[in-house]
DNA sequence: ACCATTCATGGGTGCGCACCCATGATGGGC
DNA sequence: GCCCATCATGGGTGCGCACCCATGAATGGT
């Protein structure tokens, strides 16, 4: 039998952007199961190494997360200590989230995880493609704001 | 406040095509979704319209679609008539399942809104740039097989 | 001092997708 | 003629994601 997919669908742009997302969205998805994470919960590692303590309805809004969904993503990261919420002195409603060295450390980890999963991904280009695929993904990325 | 994206998560090429990717079928589900459809649906009017008449099962494995799950996508297109399901006369375990002429018609509809969409998407590039991408997504989705 | 607002939190819902198993009809090998 | 494999079908499960609402503490304006 045969196992081609159909041209309609192959010739669109969305279809193999959907396709090729979807598996690496799985693919690093899969890696951070190992640990028992999911995607929100290096999303926002990443937001509190790279941009430093947030409170905690701010580190919701970078992130689109909504903020019930947060509270949850939180309890996981502060259960192996690797965020620490403080409230904040000067607005007792505000808690202040933080990474702690273990969550530092954590999130390096998870991000060289995800960098070998994406080696693996973008194995059928060559350096120069690679980098103009992100260039381009970064235009569409940069467009998308009015979702 | 700030609402940039965490550069340890834009740096990664697969963080973007998952992103990109994501919108994408945001977008063409949200269209099917106004006639009452999921993306199943039309990879199958896809199917059926760019190879023809298929066996149930043989469709299901092109599609990479559950023979469980295939047998409700089929029931939902079946109800308007835009599928035929008749059993094989050879092998009567087997069902046949083709195009109607209203389903070629639905199919050429959707087609036409998912393009819409795309130009949407992919707004931000010049055409070559399209050309580009579509090439390069290409190349990775022919990679991905061993998924 | 009061009231509307902001915030974190807890609990719940629905959707899409991808599974899995059991059943009953049918076919093919032997 | 028997038995196992194949097939469509129906019913069910679990996960991730994205919502929404109610509550109680705290704040700021007036």
């Amino acid at each position: 039998m045969d196992f081609t997919p159909p041209p309609t669908l192959t010739s669109l742009t969305t279809y193999l952007l959907s396709k090729t997302g979807k598996a690496a969205r799985a693919a690093t998805a899969a890696r951070l199961a190992d640990e028992g994470l999911r995607m929100s919960h290096m999303a926002v590692l990443a937001a509190l190494g790279d941009f430093g303590a947030h409170a905690q309805r701010d580190l919701g809004g970078r992130l689109e997360i909504d903020p019930s969904d947060l509270v949850k993503v939180l309890d996981d990261l502060a259960a192996p200590g690797w965020v620490e919420r403080v409230r904040d002195t000067g607005d007792r409603r505000r808690v202040l989230v933080s990474l702690t060295e273990e969550g530092a450390a954590a999130l390096k980890r998870l991000a060289l995880g995800a960098a070998v999963v994406q080696d693996g991904i973008l194995a059928p280009l060559d350096a120069a493609e690679q980098a103009q695929l992100h260039a381009l993904l970064a235009k569409l990325y940069d467009g998308l704001d009015p979702t």
